[in-house]
DNA sequence: GTCTATATTATGATAGAC
DNA sequence: GTCTATCATAATATAGAC
C-alpha cells in the first residue's frame, strides 16, 4: 500500500560542498543497492529474496537498506521503478525518433528492439513473471505504471500492421504476449538452453538468428525491411 | 547432492489389513503435501517457499513432511519427479497411439496437447522457470531427468517436417523454445493478463483460439488438419 | 504415522554510536 | 551516511511421546 517514508530530506544547514559530496555517495551507494536487489529478485522472487544478501551482494551494510529505502517492499519498488522508466523512456524516444515512418516498418523495428533489450537483460522479464503469476498486489502496480504503457503503444501499432495485411491476424493484446513469449523464453531460459542444447542463446549471432525468426513469425507478408 | 533417506520401509511385521491401511494413509498424506507443495513451489519458488505454509496447505503438521520426504529439497524433488513423469506417460503413450500417422501431423497434435496441457497446469511452467533461470543444481536435474526427455521426442519430429517444408525454417532446439515460449507465457501470467486486457486467457474459447493461433505460426504450409 | 515441543539458524527491522 | 549491536519473528529440522 502506501510506501513508508525513506531517508530523511537533504538537510539543508550543510554547506553546499559538503552535501554534494554526500549526497554523491548516498547516490553511489543507491546504485549499487539496486543493482544488486535486480540481480537477486530477478534469481528469487520478493519473498525469497533476503536483504541481507542483498547488501552482501552490494557491499554495504544491511542497516543501509533500510536508511535509503524504507524497507524490502520500497526497495523492491524502487528498483522496478528505475527499470521501468528507463525502459518506458528508450521506447518513447525511439518512436519519437520514427514519426513518419509507416507502421509496419515502426513496429517491426519497435518488436527487434524489444529482442535485442531482452537478451541484453533477461532479469527484467524474470522480475515481472514473478510478480505476473500471482495476482498480488506488486503485480497490480506493476501493470498499472509498466506494462499497461507498454500495450498502449504495441497494440495501436499492431492493428494498423494487420489492416496493411503485414501482421498475423489476431487480438492484438493475445498477439503481444504470444510474441513477448516466443521472443523472450530463450533468454530467460539461457541455462537451460545451454544444458539442453549445447549452445549458449547470448551471442550476437544467436541473437541475430533469433530476432529474424520471431519477426518472421509475425509478419506474414514481409513489407520493406528496415536496412541495418 | 544425495537425497536424505526419507521415511524407513515398510514394517514387514505387522499384520496385513492393517498394514494396508496405514499405508492408505501415508499415501493420502503424502498426495495432499505433493499437491500443496506444487502450489507454493510454484508461486514462490524453492527458496521463498516455506514448508510450514506447505504444511497448513495440505492441513497436516509440518514435521510429516520431514518424515515423508526427508527435507525441503527431497519434497521438492518427489513433487517434480511426479509431475514430469506424467507428462513423459502422456506424451509416450500419445506417441504410441499415433504409430504410423505421419509425422507433421504428430506433430501438430502434440503441440496441441501441449498447449491444452499448459493451459490446464500452468503451475508446472512456473515450477520449472524458477529453476532454469538460473543454472543450479536443481536445474540441472530438472535438466537431465526431464527437459532432455523432452527434446529428444520434439526435435526429430521437427525435422522431419521441415523436410516436407510443412513446418518453418530454423535449428530445431531454437523453435522448441520459441514453441513453448508461445504457447505458455499466455497462462503462466494469467493474472496479469486479465488485468491488461481485461479478458481471462483460461476459458476454452480462448484456449482453442490459442491453440490455432500458435499451430498458424508455427505450420507455414498447412498439411492436412487433424479432425478434432 | 501423527502429534507436541524445541533446538538452531536466518530473516526483516531498529537503536544508537560515530 | 555508515557502522556495530540487538530485537522479534519465522524458518528448517529434529527429538520423543503416543
Amino acid at each position: 500500500m502506501d510506501e513508508k517514508p525513506a531517508k530523511r530530506s537533504a538537510r539543508q544547514t550543510t554547506k553546499p560542498g559538503k552535501r554534494r559530496r554526500r549526497q554523491q555517495r548516498s547516490t553511489d551507494t543507491q546504485q549499487k543497492i539496486l543493482e544488486a536487489a535486480a540481480e537477486e529478485f530477478a534469481l528469487h522472487g520478493f519473498i525469497g529474496t533476503s536483504t541481507r544478501v542483498v547488501a552482501a551482494r552490494a557491499g554495504v551494510q544491511h542497516p543501509a537498506l533500510t536508511y535509503h529505502f524504507g524497507n524490502k517492499d520500497g526497495l523492491w519498488r524502487a528498483m522496478m521503478r528505475g527499470l521501468n522508466e528507463s525502459v518506458l523512456t528508450t521506447l518513447k524516444a525511439r518512436l519519437q525518433a520514427l514519426r513518419g515512418v509507416d507502421k509496419i516498418t515502426t513496429l517491426r523495428l519497435i518488436m527487434e528492439d524489444f529482442i535485442r533489450f531482452s537478451a541484453a537483460n533477461p532479469k527484467f522479464h524474470r522480475l515481472m513473471d514473478h510478480e505476473a503469476g500471482n495476482g498480488g498486489e506488486r503485480m497490480n502496480w506493476l501493470v498499472d505504471e509498466f506494462v499497461k504503457e507498454f500495450f498502449k503503444v504495441l497494440v495501436p501499432l499492431i492493428e494498423a500492421a494487420q489492416k496493411d495485411g503485414g501482421f498475423v491476424a489476431g487480438d492484438a493484446h493475445h498477439l503481444v504476449y504470444l510474441f513477448i513469449g516466443a521472443a523472450t523464453r530463450l533468454f530467460m531460459l539461457a541455462p537451460e538452453v545451454k544444458r539442453v542444447s549445447g549452445r549458449s542463446p547470448m551471442t550476437p549471432s544467436y541473437i541475430q538468428e533469433h530476432a529474424d525468426l520471431c519477426l518472421a513469425l509475425f509478419f506474414r507478408e514481409p513489407a520493406a525491411r528496415p536496412k541495418r
